[in-house]
DNA sequence: CCATTATGGTTGACAATATCAACTATTAAG
DNA sequence: CTTAATAGTTGATATTGTCAACCATAATGG
């Protein structure tokens, strides 16, 4: 049996991670949930990119999850006037999303606070270390994504 | 700004890992929730020391998670037979619980699904590049919950 | 001792999140 | 042009996580 209590490590660094996450969150006066701002954030990678305007099927695809859930962080980001959706030209049932000045400055909070968590996860690492954390970690993902049976 | 990322990779991994090893469950006819089977093996590595008997406490601590959570888990299990409980001579207000039979075989087929989930996650790897990445978590997990304000 | 406080456990209520199905509007394909 | 597929919205429901009240027992301090 190759690696019986990988599973196990995994889920306590991700419960680690998440409270750690959740109390600079805290401090930082950042109350979004975790899903929404995952999507600020790929809105705003994909802003700018005018031959590809972020729809919220780009999101979907993006984060893996269900579309009526994407729907509703969509309509509480808009709400908040976070983000603001103009009409896509390419394609009449979709809309193009993009961040307001407003949500551009909340993501830059949003990353100071996980900068602070990212030093705590990497505490008395060395830049080496981590990087090879990260692209095991990538690798891993390629290996997880590929592997799936359509 | 020193891993603005990190956050989103390890998200992408627990997303992955996740999807797989509900595959490899349902392959093997497991149809307990995670919660169940983290609460099986937290007995399970409790078993036979019988200075500590496994109470509902010791497992809400050892997984972190909410007591109401986990008293509603061991109802479950012990309604499907996969753990008994004894009076714990050290303290009445608590129960000894252990793995049935049943739930012991259970434990091993959940094993079997994890190795199969764990070889997938680490194709491609040398050994040694697993051991590091454990390691490497291992101490993540250390960074986080030391920097724990209580 | 006994009164007070703390702890293990159970339950109910509720919040947050995830999932599924139905439906509209639009686009793509034959 | 008819039919099938896609983007998005909404409602219903399942799952999971959290909080507070409560009982039984234990530990503590006068």
């Amino acid at each position: 049996m190759p690696t019986p209590s990988a599973g196990e490590v995994l889920h306590r660094l991700m419960h680690g991670y998440k409270r750690t996450l959740r109390n600079e969150h805290l401090k930082h006066g950042i109350t979004l949930p975790v899903s929404h701002i995952r999507t600020l954030k790929v809105i705003q990678h994909f802003q700018g990119k005018t031959d590809t305007p972020c729809t919220a099927q780009l999101i979907v695809q993006t984060l893996e999850r269900d579309k009526a859930q994407i729907a509703r962080v969509i309509k509480e980001l808009l709400a908040e006037h976070l983000i603001v959706r103009r009409n896509n030209p390419q394609d009449r049932r979709s809309h193009a999303l993009s961040l307001t000045e407003t949500g551009t400055e909340m993501l830059s909070r949003i990353f100071t606070a996980e900068a602070a968590a990212g030093s705590t996860m990497f505490t008395g690492l060395e830049t080496e270390q981590v990087d090879t954390f990260i692209a095991l970690t990538n690798q891993i993902i390629d290996n997880l994504s590929q592997h799936q049976e359509l």
